[in-house]
DNA sequence: AGAAACAAGTACGTACACGTATGAAAAGGA
DNA sequence: TCCTTTTCATACGTGTACGTACTTGTTTCT
């Protein structure tokens, strides 16, 4: 029976591989593999705030900025002044950002499949299931 | 069933939020998760070189060099030469980085069992194998 | 022994993760 | 309405992940 520590490096191992994989994914010049997770989530839909955004990628708002700042200087993306909200800002693909993603998403293609491949539907699927379990248990707030 | 998007991340969300609780677990001014890998490694045993270590605490050889350098600064560890290979530096930690362990140990053991406590014995098993798996497969060396 | 291939460490640059602090705007209550 | 609280974005700082390039020892193969 593993123990917590064991569990988190398993996690830690397996995420860091994944990652780095994932990156060697694209081509060179393209975009990174984060970068991708958040264009991926601006081509399902737009978000209304970065806040949104942040909550759909599951990044830090503090590094989405970062983020959208230098996809934003590459032209994939636009930030437009919220019609209501003057404090937030609307972000949304550009057309060429919308080119990317779709380059994108055949060069990494196989990096997809192949981690689909890895393991058995049932097994994917409980897979998921346990890491949304970690996920929810772990993004309670800190207790005051 | 999912698809290698959803795992991947199913993947990304859970680690992201384990980390950022393992970050609050430590106390402030104390050392960060990543820094704990380390030490937690040379708890175990001394390295025998720095690639060594990077391959137990599974991080990049770049960035576990800028972190021993920030051990190494606040005397938690120290780099001795190697005594037959003049290229290496053994690694091991010191009486203060011993201490430090300890009590980072100790201040983390909530968040551990918190961890554990989410799965059943049976399925953090699982858990682990299952990422095991995905990490033996993308662990491989890119295709020449 | 000399040349070539290899490995460990270093230096530098870019991108990400996240904390804290700040300012401005929105929301809610007295 | 005024005042407090909350929320959104920003600015700044530290630490981590990783690529590439370079130096310097080490091994191997003639």
């Amino acid at each position: 029976m593993p123990e917590g520590h064991e569990i988190a490096m398993a996690l830690r191992t397996a995420y860091l591989s994944m990652h780095r994989q994932a990156n060697l994914a694209f081509e060179p010049g393209e975009i990174t593999a984060d970068q991708f997770v958040v264009l991926h989530a601006l081509a399902e839909f737009d978000s209304s705030t970065q806040q949104e955004l942040a909550l759909r990628a599951s990044c830090d708002a503090n590094t989405l900025r970062a983020m959208l700042l230098l996809l934003e200087r590459r032209e994939l993306i636009i930030r437009s002044p919220h019609p209501t909200d003057r404090r937030a800002r609307c972000v949304s693909l550009t057309e060429l950002g919308k080119l990317k993603v779709s380059s994108s998403l055949s060069s990494s293609e196989r990096f997809r499949t192949c981690l689909k491949n890895v393991l058995s539907p049932s097994e994917a699927a409980r897979l998921v299931t346990l890491l949304t379990r970690i996920m929810d248990a772990m993004s309670s707030k800190k207790e005051p």
